[in-house]
DNA sequence: CGCTCCATGAAACGAACGTTACATGAAACG
DNA sequence: CGTTTCATGTAACGTTCGTTTCATGGAGCG
């Protein structure tokens, strides 16, 4: 058994360097030094091997970010949340998950699978750092949306200065408390209801 | 050469409805009514193929928006603009290009061929549309990036209203016009420096 | 008609894919 | 010791992949 969590181990950091879109299992046994026949062997199919992959990605960030969660944080809670993100000790995970989600949307059978409702999770915990008010679930949305929005910008351009001003922005007009705006939710059903092609 | 044009549109609807990570050509041609030998004899190759059916499909985007912005609009630019992307006529199509985006993340080679520089482009545009400021840029990258991430969100869980709701709070914040806070671009690069791993 | 060029079909190529069958050696256990 | 179980290697299976080869039919043109 302790052979397989070290083949785990190996391919997590595998999939972190080349994806999880068109892994093939021999470039990644030659790699981590084992044989196709014994990631089948050990995991089943290719797709128990991807589920254990992502299982362990999901364990990593979760570790990483329960142990940001402990620490006494000098900055804003969303300041802290994007440094941790863009450390380059998660920024890979994220990226990995990143991949799968995306994928998760042209072809939902063979990805969702592999995401255990990340992103809600994570919209839930937003959500309850923030003050209780009638459009709390919005502005969780929003401060979720901001962090994946400058994430995916600061991968794929490795602008962090550029996506760390952004966010730097947005946490000071967080911290101003805008009133809230006359569009609440029904308003903007009633909207979009009469928008449609 | 009008039936490569033919083949080109199909190809394309194809892609959006399926993505293009693991496109193969058989089923391709067999769903569009014609061979992967003729994909190949039109195209030159599959990466030919899809080079060419990404550049229809931002031409189409960028036709779908220059008529956007010659309409005249009644709401705040941003929601003008997020209710573009999420019309159920454009969305697909960023979509796609999110797919591909994510994918060149961890394979350029493959993939950045097919991204026109997509995201720098509309950042431009983003920038140029806001009140100049010494931190237009780092605004302009904020609006992009909650535009995609809010994206992503409405893709991944199809929820309008919610996604929706999240942006015009932003907007409301935007147009309350939040004095400048203490940290420009020099101070942020500061903090970074000392942050690494 | 004869020639040429373009479009297409049928079939195959070699490679890579996930997966499996079979054999074997080592270790654990009675 | 014999037996069983686990881990592994070798080789193959059948399939699919992108691409190529060869052949053919038809349209345009002299």
């Amino acid at each position: 058994m302790e052979r397989k969590d070290e083949l785990r181990v190996k391919a997590l950091d595998y999939c972190l360097a080349h994806g999880v879109a068109g892994l093939s299992l021999r470039p990644l046994a030659l790699k981590i030094g084992t044989s196709a026949r014994l990631l089948i062997y050990h995991f089943g199919s290719r797709d128990g091997l991807i589920g254990e992959v992502m299982n362990e990605a999901h364990r990593r960030v979760q570790r990483s970010f329960e142990e940001l969660i402990r620490r006494p944080g000098f900055k804003s809670p969303l300041r802290t949340f994007w440094d941790w993100t863009t450390d380059r000790r998660n920024a890979p995970y994220l990226r990995l998950i990143f991949e799968v989600q995306v994928l998760a949307l042209q072809n939902p059978t063979a990805y969702a699978r592999y995401l255990a409702g990340t992103s809600s999770s994570w919209l839930t915990v937003i959500e309850a750092a923030l003050p209780s008010s009638g459009d709390r679930r919005a502005r969780a949305t929003l401060c979720a949306a901001i962090i994946d929005g400058l994430l995916l910008e600061f991968l794929s351009t490795g602008d962090l200065e550029r996506t760390t001003s952004a966010l730097d922005i947005f946490d000071s007009m967080l911290r101003a408390r805008v009133p809230r705006v006359g569009s609440d939710r029904r308003s903007v059903a009633r909207q979009n209801r009469s928008k449609g092609a």
